[in-house]
RNA sequence: GGCGCUAUCGUCUAACGGUUAGGACAGAGCCCUCUCAAGGCUUAAAUACGGGUUCGAUUCCCGUUAGCGCUACCA
C-alpha cells in the first residue's frame, strides 16, 4: 500500500502550488487504497510562525481532503540526530568547525561551484570529537565521495531517469550548529521512519533528490519513489511569491473570494496534469478514478491573473460551472453564509426563489451580493430616470407601462405565470411591443437595465416592493 | 558561473514518427431572447530557432536561444 505524505513548512500561508501538492497526494493515495500523511516541516525554528500553521490548516479544511495520520517534525528531534549519528558513525559524515557566515545578499553566483570548506573533511577523527567534546560547534555534513566522481541516479515517475555527477554536489548540512536538523536531513529521515513509499513534491526539489539519495543509502535503506510536479508559475515567469503577486497566492484568498472547493480542486488538478482526453470539469470521484503520474507533465504552469482581474478565467469558468450545474437548493445552502456575513437578513424561502434567478449568472458566490443587490436593499441606489425609457420609445412610453404596471399588478396573481401574463395583456392593452413594456418595470424594479428575468424577479421582491418602487420611479419620470 | 529541468494557439493542454496539429478558457461574429446571463453555431489563434536521423518529424538526437530550479547552518 503507498504511503505518501504532504510536508509543509509553517513559514507561510498555504500557497496554490502546495495545495496542488497536496491534492496530488491525497489523489494518488485514495486512487491506490494508500495512506495519506500531512507532516508539519517545522525544523526552521527562525521562520515558523504559528499563523502560518493556522493558514495551512485553514486551507485545508476548506478544500475538505482528509488525511490519515499527522505528524510535527519537531517532535522527532530525537529521531533525526539519532539518524544523523548513524551517518556519522559509518563516517559517511564529518564537523565542519567553520564559523558560520553571515549569507550574502545577492552572492553573484559566480566563479567555482563551492564544494567544501578547505581542511575540514580531513580533520583527524579524535581531534573532532575532542573539540565536539569540548563544545566547539560545528555543522555536520554529508561527505560526498571525492576520489572518484560517480553518479548518482534515480527515477522520477515525471521526470524519468535523472543522473548527476558527485563532483556536481556540494557537502551539503545534515546538522546545523545548533544541533537542529536541516531540511534535507529531517525529510529523508521522517520518510524513512515513516515508511514513505512515493515523495510527490514540487519540481523545485528536483536536484535536492540527488542529495536525498545520498541520504538514504548512507543511513542504509533503498530510496522512495519520487514524482516532481512542474511549479506554478505567475504570467511574468517569476515563481509565485506574496511580496510579488499579492494574496492571489494564498488558498485562503480563493475562498473568501467566493470559489467552492472542488472548482477550486478541479482548476488546480488542470494546472501540470491532464486525463488525456479532453476532459475537464471533474467530480472528485471521476479525478480519483483517474488520477495518475503518467498524466503529469514537466513544463512549468502559469497561473493567469493580472491587476484588473484577479483571478484565472478558467478557475473561474470552473466556478461559475460548478455554480450552474449544482442543485438549485445546495447552492443556496452555501449562499445563505455569503448574506449572513455581509450582514443581509434573507429567510431561506426568499432565498430559495433569488437563488434561481442568479445561478447562471454568477461566477462567484459573492456575486450574490452585486448582481442580486436590488433584492436585498431597503432603498433602491440613485439611478437616471432616463434609463427607465424603453428602446425606441419616450419618456411617455416609459410613464404608460409603469402606470400600466401599477393598475394591473395589485389584483395580478404574483407567480412566473400569472405576472408574465399580466404584463404581457398590459402590454397589448397599450399597443406596444412586450420588450418596452417590461423595460421601464425592471429599470424601476431593480434600479438597473441588467438585471435578471423580470417575473421572477418581481415574484422574489414581493407585491409591496414592486409597487412602491414603481411609485418611485413615476415620481421620477414627472 | 556550475549543475539540473523545460520549450505546441494569449493561457491550460491533446497528438507516445504519418492528423486539414484536436479540445477547453479567454477574444470576435451570428442565432435564441423581456435586458443580462446561459445555451447553440461559426471564426481567428501554436509546434522557439538551426542542424541532423528518417521515405516522413510537434514527436528521436545535437547545438543555439529563452525560461525556471538548485547552488544556505531556508524549505
Amino acid at each position: 500500500m503507498p504511503r505518501v505524505r504532504f510536508a509543509p513548512s509553517p513559514t507561510g500561508y498555504l500557497h496554490v502550488g502546495s495545495a496542488r501538492t497536496f491534492i496530488f497526494n491525497w489523489l494518488y493515495a485514495r486512487r491506490n487504497g494508500g495512506t495519506m500523511i500531512l507532516r508539519i516541516d517545522d525544523t526552521d525554528v527562525e521562520r515558523n510562525s504559528d499563523q502560518s500553521l493556522d493558514s495551512i490548516f485553514e486551507g485545508l479544511k476548506w478544500l475538505g481532503l482528509d488525511w490519515d495520520e499527522q505528524y510535527r517534525q519537531s517532535d522527532r528531534l530525537a529521531l533525526h540526530q539519532e539518524f544523523a549519528q548513524s551517518i556519522l558513525a559509518k563516517g559517511l559524515a564529518y564537523r565542519d568547525f567553520t564559523p558560520q557566515v553571515a549569507a550574502v545578499e545577492d552572492a553573484p553566483h559566480s566563479g567555482d561551484t563551492w564544494l567544501c570548506n578547505p581542511g575540514q573533511r580531513e580533520i583527524p577523527q579524535e581531534e573532532s570529537d575532542r573539540r565536539a567534546a569540548a563544545g566547539e560547534p560545528f555543522v555536520l555534513r554529508y561527505k560526498v565521495p571525492r576520489d572518484t566522481p560517480e553518479a548518482v541516479k534515480f527515477t522520477d515517475a515525471v521526470y524519468g531517469e535523472q543522473s548527476k555527477s558527485t563532483a556536481d554536489i556540494e557537502d551539503f548540512a545534515l546538522l546545523r550548529s545548533t544541533g537542529i536538523p536541516t531540511y534535507h536531513l529531517a525529510s529523508c529521515a521522517d520518510d524513512v521512519d515513516l515508511r514513505i513509499s512515493h515523495i510527490v513534491r514540487g519540481q523545485d526539489h528536483l536536484t535536492n533528490t540527488f542529495k536525498h539519495v545520498l541520504i538514504f543509502k548512507a543511513a542504509g535503506y533503498e530510496p522512495p519513489q519520487f514524482a516532481h510536479l512542474p511549479l506554478l508559475i505567475a504570467p511574468d515567469g517569476a515563481k509565485l511569491s506574496k511580496r510579488k503577486h499579492g494574496p492571489v497566492v494564498s488558498v485562503t484568498t480563493y475562498r473568501d473570494a467566493g470559489f467552492l472547493p472542488h472548482a477550486f480542486i478541479n482548476f488546480l488538478c488542470l494546472l501540470g496534469w491532464s486525463p488525456k482526453d479532453d476532459r475537464e470539469r471533474m467530480t472528485r470521484e471521476e479525478l480519483t478514478a483517474v488520477f495518475s503520474f503518467e498524466g503529469i507533465n514537466r513544463s512549468n504552469a502559469v497561473i493567469n491573473f493580472s491587476d484588473e482581474e484577479p483571478f484565472d478565467a478558467k478557475c473561474l469558468w470552473l466556478n461559475a460551472e460548478t455554480i450552474r450545474t449544482m442543485p438549485a437548493t445546495e447552492l443556496s445552502a452555501v449562499l445563505a453564509p455569503v448574506l449572513a456575513e455581509a450582514g443581509i437578513d434573507c429567510s431561506a424561502e426568499r432565498l430559495a426563489l433569488i437563488t434561481p434567478l442568479i445561478q447562471e449568472r454568477i461566477k462567484l458566490l459573492k456575486d450574490l451580493l452585486t448582481v442580486g443587490d436590488f433584492f436585498f436593499a431597503k432603498e433602491l441606489a440613485p439611478y437616471d430616470s432616463a434609463e427607465l425609457i424603453p428602446k425606441k420609445g419616450d419618456a411617455a412610453m416609459a410613464l404608460q407601462a409603469l402606470e400600466k404596471a401599477l393598475e394591473v399588478l395589485p389584483g395580478a396573481e404574483f407567480s412566473h405565470d400569472g405576472l408574465e401574463a399580466a404584463l404581457r395583456a398590459g402590454a397589448e392593452q397599450l399597443g406596444i411591443k412586450a420588450g418596452q413594456m417590461f423595460e421601464p418595470i425592471r429599470v424601476a424594479v431593480c434600479g438597473r437595465k441588467t438585471a435578471p428575468p423580470l417575473f421572477g424577479t418581481l415574484e422574489a421582491l414581493g407585491r409591496d416592493v414592486c409597487l412602491e418602487r414603481i411609485d418611485k420611479a413615476i415620481a421620477k419620470l414627472k
